[in-house]
DNA sequence: GTGGTAACACTACCCAGGTAATTGAAACGA
DNA sequence: TCGTTTCAATTACCTGGGTAGTGTTACCAC
């Protein structure tokens, strides 16, 4: 459950997250070193996007010399979830298969990865 | 394709868009009275979104006596498609398969849900 | 015609995400 | 010791979503 369900990510914050979330910690450059280099931000920019997800909780940081190493203070897969229930729940209605179903007419899917969701499937059907 | 991605849509837009794909058309009387009661919003809100929207072209109006009827001007699929795929992508790297995999193990679904969810794949694969 | 009401128009906020310059302090190197 | 680099802190600004008050007009009922 894990307080208050989150569910708005920027992007720039969840790459960030994704780069804590790789490495367990890091500081403000090395966040700014792992970015894409598609897109060139400002070291600052880093370091006011990282106190301000502070503030909201998203990460905490600690200490070392006087360098900010922040590391996540929630989870991978429990901001996934939030994001990804809440993306089922606003279009369809809650229904995993519709989206599914959706995802299926409307995007790409590889031989392998239909594959690979029978098996996922055939998986949780055993363990019901 | 309809011109770049529609990829963000807060809540209360998207609930404004589903009165219209619901309706084909509506006042923003209408989509005042149709929009959940939970939380009462002011009928000017609504119609201050609407213009936000149209500026924004998501939504068209035409003029009928004088009241304003709009008409979503984006299709619901795209939307849902362009929603869903910037998610995918954020979160699993476009991995359908990772996707469905998080949401299975993380989420509660029936067996009825897994059933559908076979049917589907299944009927994806013959359309290979 | 006059007054109420139903419509849009305009304007102003707040908040969060995103972006960055500037400032100030600490550390390091010559 | 003095300049340069490296950090964090402060401050500011833009955008878009969301919320609504106020202003204005048009129309309908008396």
């Amino acid at each position: 459950m894990t307080a208050s369900r989150i569910h708005r990510l920027g992007d720039l914050q969840l790459h960030i997250m994704q780069v804590l979330w790789d490495r367990g910690e890091a500081t403000v450059g090395d966040v700014h070193a792992a970015l894409p280099g598609t897109r060139a931000l400002a070291y600052t920019t880093m370091a006011t996007m990282l106190r301000k997800m502070e503030a909201r909780g998203l990460v905490k940081h600690r200490l070392e010399g006087r360098s900010f190493v922040y590391r996540a203070a929630v989870a991978a897969d429990v901001v996934s979830r939030g994001m990804a229930d809440h993306l089922v729940d606003r279009l369809f209605e809650g229904s995993l298969a519709d989206m599914v179903n959706h995802l299926l007419k409307t995007r790409e899917v590889s031989r392998e990865e239909l594959v690979r969701l029978e098996r996922l499937i055939a998986e949780r059907k055993q363990r019901l």
